[in-house]
DNA sequence: CGTCGGCATGGAG
DNA sequence: ACTCCATGCCGAC
């Protein structure tokens, strides 16, 4: 409870204490809950507070079933009843009832807060499933027999009757389910559930038990006080009281799970960005699909509860392994990648807590329970369920495992899935191989559905799939590579998987960028010919800006019409296909065929591509066949993928699922170092980077993405700069001829053309960013905030400028050496013949200039380091050529865990 | 000395 | 500021 209630009052304003501390009551229209007083809380959390305060007003009315009034015409009581089609309200008590009853209830379409009411009929449905079904959100139904001993809990009396659908509603369903028995530690069980739980639901803080799974518990006690119990507000609640907790086994929820069918964990990508349920087995969205059983939501509901890297990402074919012949409902739990200590010979397995405590037997000693898990053939094991108090918290651990991990011949990095046998309330457990192939080999995927669950190669759209969204090729190729990446033994790299995921994701990226040839990348990054930039100096350092440009995504081409006039062609996110546009068109974040407002006969997905695909070839620069190849593939409705642009997709998806797994439960995602000024999703050079000093190393060779386009637009800005430069002692020149005038730089349109990598005028590609301003309309310019990177590293008046082209040309050379000294010091530091080899290479030609004086940290502005420093091999690179250059950043060289960016101790 | 069990620590989110 | 959790540490065996 939050305390800053000092000088607070309580919001009844029939009484208005002064909050000593407060309670919440109900949620508000603003979305906050109503601070109460604790007198105020208890009577509404009993249910009583109309009764209490209300009586006198208006609004009361009776429900059609029992007669029970019920204060309709207030916030406070509006979660109490439900509205009926025919007229009248019914209490939510009765209301459940006859949704129990009903053997293919239509879930009673009670309004919902305020607006909306389907949400509220969701979470409606999810509690009161909870709650009359005995099987809580996901509560533990496990059939006894699972557990030597089960902790049984009696009191279940459902108490919340404040079960109104709030954004936190997940939260409270952990709550509740966590507040069951009672024990030792309930005090402190309060961790975050207890939190959650204050949310709204107050339960007895007295009464959090451990596990709360165990048990819907609904418990009776007001929360804090110890109020003394009150009947609760449902207490004569159905069905529901009885059957919580474990021993809510083989519960209805069964069954009702296989009606809807819901379970059924589908690959799909977890939560869409954004909000969405999580479900990210498809059991959530359960929005629509799920008005049977509000179970399944409730799973999804925890799930979503769930960081995400512990989101169960188990494939239908997965399950049907489980299921086996049985055709048992099995709703896939959790899974978790082994850390190096879970795969050691301890044999212990660390399970994250909310799973321990959503799907596992309540226990209330550190002793905790033997636990009989059947893993993918049927064999059954037992391991020690148990917990270990840790900070005033627990630390569940599932102990003996050895002799099943060692069986599924399991590592660190591979990663042990849990699912339950609705039916039986078996615990199952699956795994997947991190695969061990060579990173090279991109066909694969990454995470080998072993046995385990017997996965058959399936490709899985869904795993991270929030890093792939778009590409199932590319992303699991990533993901091969992440697999092998984290078959390792590198500790780090495991324990990246999950919450660190981020890093691994990041460094999947690099599997994408081997998917981009040099040009593509330049192609990619190349900013509109027409576009001007505008400088801005930051921390001394300038950059340029966009203002309707995009670094990165999906490319549109240049081009010139057979009248000679410039268009633009555009590839649109659907369809795939090709649009003519005007050349100074400004596609929104994403672009699609029915925002073609320049072809109306073209502005449907449906309307065939003007561009014939050999054209299209000659158009595309390189990756094009690729490209022709996708809208083939797009054609077959299939998605596969195997190219840049998608994977800069893939990237940018990466980067807004990202952002917007934040939301539920994962702090996972923040940006960190990015660029202040970058939007979520943006994914400039800038923002994909791992946060400063993290991240893959790389090596002078190294040909990802970043790396390329770092040093290409390092060259495009110093030729860019030589030209002006150029232009500027022309002009001069010509100033001391004539004596006078200035001319103003030309604009760089001309310049850009210049600079253009493909070095065809025609076919300079103007990068659209499909994902950087996701919504936002070209004008808002949301690239504005994009820093471009082609910056200088030093600033102009640094530059001396030469006479001649020569002199020029060094000045150029030395630049870059500088810039990429910056990068890779060694380069500097030993001088040796082969970095200076590798120097020249970059710059692409001989010169003897000595490496230009490093200015290091102090003469390099702060972005601009921030920048270098994310390149983590400056300063610590001691080797010499990496010949894994297409590899680039895959470490071959898998950096040495304690080296590596670990984090410093 | 090696292993195990349990707790403590501290990085990361 | 706080929780989670991977792992370190240490005592017991």
């Amino acid at each position: 409870m939050s305390s800053s209630s000092a000088t607070k009052v309580c919001f009844n304003s029939n009484c208005n204490d002064v909050l000593e501390r407060s309670r919440k009551g109900w949620r508000r229209r603003t979305g906050d809950y109503a601070d109460l007083c604790d007198r105020c809380a208890s009577a509404y959390e009993e249910g009583k507070f109309c009764e209490t305060f209300h009586l006198a007003a208006s609004g009361w009315r009776c429900c059609e079933s029992c007669g029970k009034q019920i204060h309709c015409g207030c916030i406070v009581s509006f979660h109490m009843f439900v509205l009926l089609d025919a007229g009248g309200i019914e209490c939510i008590t009765c209301a459940r009832k006859g949704f129990i009853l009903t053997p293919n209830p239509a879930w009673p379409t009670p309004s919902h807060f305020l607006p909306l009411l389907p949400e509220r009929i969701k979470d409606l449905s999810a509690k009161s499933w909870c709650q009359i079904a005995g099987s809580g959100p996901v509560p533990w139904r496990q059939a006894p027999s699972l557990f030597s001993s089960s902790p049984s809990h009696s009191d279940l009396q459902p108490k919340m009757p404040f079960e109104v659908d709030i954004p936190s509603g997940i939260d409270r369903l952990i709550g509740i389910e966590k507040s069951s028995a009672s024990s030792l530690e309930k005090n402190k069980v309060e961790d975050s559930s207890e939190r959650l739980v204050n949310g709204s639901l107050k339960l007895g803080s007295s009464e959090i038990h451990d596990n709360g799974n165990a048990g819907i518990n609904c418990v009776e006690e007001a929360k804090p006080c110890g109020k003394v119990p009150q009947k609760s507000f449902f207490s004569k609640n159905d069905t529901s009281t009885s059957q919580f907790g474990l021993a809510g086994s083989a519960s209805p929820n069964d069954d009702q799970t296989k009606l809807s069918g819901i379970h059924a964990p589908r690959p799909t990508p977890p939560p869409p960005i954004g909000k969405q349920f999580c479900g990210h087995n498809g059991a959530d969205s359960s929005g629509e699909t799920q008005t049977l059983n509000a179970r399944p939501q409730a799973d999804a509901r925890v799930r979503n509860q769930l960081l995400p890297r512990y989101w169960p990402r188990i494939t239908d074919q997965e399950l049907q392994k489980i299921s086996g012949d049985s055709n048992s409902v099995v709703t896939p739990l959790f899974e978790k990648m082994l850390s190096a200590s879970d795969a050691g010979k301890i044999g212990r397995l660390v399970l994250p807590k909310k799973c321990a405590e959503a799907y596992f037997p309540a226990i209330y000693h550190p002793e905790g329970l033997p636990l009989k898990v059947q893993d993918s053939k049927g064999k059954e094991w037992m391991f020690q369920f148990r917990f270990w108090p840790n900070n005033n918290s627990r630390m569940y651990v599932l102990e003996g495992i050895t002799p099943c991990i060692q069986s599924m011949q399991l590592q660190a990095g591979d990663i042990v899935t849990f699912s339950r046998i609705e039916a039986e309330g078996k615990l199952v457990m699956g795994f997947r191989k991190a695969t061990t192939a060579p990173p090279s080999n991109q066909g694969g995927e990454n995470v080998n559905a072993c046995n385990g669950v017997g996965m058959s190669g399936e490709a899985y759209s869904s795993d991270p799939a929030s890093l792939w969204p778009k590409s199932d090729k590319s992303g699991n190729a990533a993901k091969e590579v992440l697999g092998a990446k984290s078959s390792f033994h590198n500790k780090r790299k495991t324990s990246t998987s999950g919450s660190k995921s981020k890093r691994l994701r990041i460094e999947n990226e690099d599997l994408i960028k081997l998917k981009l040839t040099r040009e593509q990348a330049q192609g990619l990054l190349q900013p509109p010919p027409n576009r001007v930039p505008s400088i801005v100096v930051i921390d001394a350092v300038e950059f340029e800006e966009y203002e309707d440009a995009p670094i990165f995504g999906r490319p549109t081409i240049f081009a010139t019409d057979h009248m000679g006039r410039e268009i633009l062609w555009a590839q649109c996110e659907d369809c795939f296909k090709w649009r003519k546009l005007p050349a100074d068109a400004l596609l929104p974040s994403r672009w699609t065929c029915s925002e073609n407002s320049w072809d109306l006969e073209r502005s449907s997905c449906s309307a065939a591509q003007e561009l014939t695909n050999e054209q299209l070839e000659d158009l595309l620069p390189t990756c094009n066949q690729v490209d022709s190849e996708k809208m083939e593939v797009a054609k077959q409705d299939s998605e596969q993928v195997e190219e840049a642009l998608e994977g800069l997709d893939a990237l940018a998806n990466l980067a807004i699922q990202e952002e917007s797994e934040t939301l539920p439960a994962s702090p996972s995602s923040q940006a960190t170092t990015r660029h202040p000024r970058h939007r979520p999703g943006c994914t400039c050079i800038v923002c994909i980077q791992p946060p400063s000093g993290k991240g893959p190393k790389h090596k002078q060779t190294c040909a990802c993405n970043v790396c390329l386009t770092v040093k290409r637009r390092f060259q495009t800005q110093m030729l860019r700069r030589e030209k002006k430069q150029s232009e500027k002692e022309a002009e001069n020149a010509r100033q001391k001829q004539h004596g006078n005038q200035y001319f103003p730089g030309k604009l760089p349109d001309d310049e850009i053309e210049l600079f253009t990598n493909t070095g065809n005028g025609s076919q300079n590609q103007k990068i659209v960013n499909c994902e950087d301003c996701d919504g936002m309309g070209p004008s808002v310019s949301p690239l504005k905030s994009q820093i471009d990177l082609n910056i200088q590293p030093e600033r102009d008046e640094e530059l001396s400028p030469g006479s001649d082209s020569s002199g020029r040309m060094r000045l150029i050379q030395e630049s870059y050496k500088h810039y990429l000294m910056q990068l890779f010091p060694s380069i500097n530091n030993r001088n040796s013949p082969h970095d200076q080899t590798q120097l020249r290479g970059l710059v692409s030609s001989d010169t003897n200039t000595p490496p230009a004086t490093s200015s290091t940290d102090s003469s390099i502005h702060e972005p601009y380091k921030r920048y270098l420093m994310q390149f983590p091999n400056v300063g610590n690179r001691n080797s010499a050529h990496d010949p894994t250059q297409l590899h680039g950043v895959v470490p071959s060289d898998t950096n040495p865990p304690p080296a590596s960016s670990s984090g410093a101790k």
